[in-house]
DNA sequence: CCATTCCTATTTGTTGGACAATTGATGAAT
DNA sequence: ATTCATCAATTGTCCAACAAATAGGAATGG
């Protein structure tokens, strides 16, 4: 509103300069990320659940008082995130696609990993499977353990590397499931990329079968006889050893 | 190539019928994506490492004939990717952040969090604050605990709740970086907003400058004093202290 | 009356152009 | 040589136009 534009070239929307959206990045306001905001906050406060419309483009330029193209850049960026989905004519419609979109980001060959990431996703990898062992040993079940045993022994059949490594992460996922912490899950899920490729860059197909199985076995030994130290150990090491090629080279 | 534009207008760019891209989601080609693959190319085949720099905006209209606005919006899914970073007159660079934004995906349901969320956000950061201690106390410094306490006495000046709770949340996450790890730094800066309603629900302003800051003085001196057990014991009854409002109320 | 086909209006997709804002680089003045 | 102002290049935002897709209604035929 306010059609008032002193200035018929562009008035710079300048949106309210109370806008203090709650700046998830260090990244100083943009009027792109500004109206991110306040379309979340339109989906959140408007109670929008999976499958509900958003206001069209021209809406939403006249709502928040922003150019199209900065809406699109706006939408674009839910769409990047797998929060909406839009089809010609019929608009965006929410939608729930974070997971899927969080593992596609590291499919994304044009990088390779860095090895900064690797060495902090291992030791996040550290925290979770051996600082944990407290709430480990106080929600393991014998259910769990026969679980993981059965896990384990696929890494005996696995017929590819790429194979043996996702039965390696199903194990590991398996472990940080007894937690029972969905936060914690999620996060480890997220990282299923990045701990493959770590994975396969560390173990032949053989390794799998002999030296990741048996380790693998020792682990769950110490689980059933309650040893907590011994768990410790073993799970460090293991961890450890699947890292220390990306150690050496400088 | 073949630049002779029948149409004076704005034909299509019609990228190349020969565009078999590799579709990464299921949707049909559009100028956009082609775009991302194009520059996901030229990345990945010019051998373009973190740090480097990729052509301007222009260049690529250029380069791909598309539109500026085109080329702009396959920019912003990269950058929501976390690949690129865009600084006005400096232009994209080359950076590897997308494990920060693969776990910012998970921001966008903090705002509707339910009870369980609570729950495991905050035995979430009982691991990473506590458990953590073996890293905590190999890396901790002089000069962490200086800023730690700095930090803590603005819990006194502090003049609202909602004040407050940033500078606890600023003391926790300038703990959290002691660890020195960027992957665990960000998940928990992305629990802000819910560590921050957790914080507001259960003290008052007064809580804030009496019992808060003194249990985080309490918390520093075991870091100065080097005794684990009784960091481990400090932060965790703290941790638990200021969740129990929520474990009341069914 | 119902089904099919066609048309139209609306909405998104793409392009080009204009101006503002930011900032690195250059040159002038002291 | 240092500092400051200016310049120029680049990104950020907005606008207007057209193309493409499509939902919904209108027209047509049975």
């Amino acid at each position: 509103m306010t059609d008032a534009r002193p200035n018929p070239s562009q008035e710079k929307s300048g949106s309210d300069p109370s806008g203090d959206e709650t700046e998830i990045h260090g990244s100083r306001s943009s009027a792109v990320d500004d109206l991110v905001n306040h379309i979340r906050a339109l989906i959140s406060e408007g109670g929008l659940k999976v499958g509900d419309s958003l206001p069209t483009e021209k809406e939403l330029c006249e709502r928040f008082h922003a150019g199209r193209n900065t809406v699109r850049e706006a939408m674009r960026i839910l769409k990047t995130y797998g929060v909406v989905k839009v089809r010609p004519k019929v608009g965006a419609v929410i939608i729930d696609e974070r997971m899927a979109r969080a593992l596609d980001l590291f499919a994304f060959n044009t990088l390779e990993v860095s090895r900064d990431t690797f060495v902090d996703i291992q030791g996040f990898r550290s925290l979770l499977e051996v600082a944990s062992f407290e709430l480990l040993f106080d929600r393991i079940k014998p259910r769990d353990i026969a679980d993981l045993h059965r896990i384990n022994k696929e890494l005996l059949t696995a017929e590819l590397a790429i194979d043996a490594s996702e039965v390696d992460f199903r194990f590991h996922t398996r472990l940080i499931e007894v937690i029972g912490n969905k936060a914690i899950l999620d996060v480890y899920k997220i990282m299923k990329p990045v701990i493959l490729k770590i994975m396969i860059k560390a173990k032949t197909l053989h390794t799998f079968s002999t030296v990741t199985y048996s380790e693998h076995a020792e682990i769950l030994d110490t689980l059933e006889a309650r040893d907590r130290t011994a768990y410790q150990y073993k799970m460090k090491t293991h961890l450890d050893a699947g890292f220390k090629h990306f150690e050496d080279r400088k």
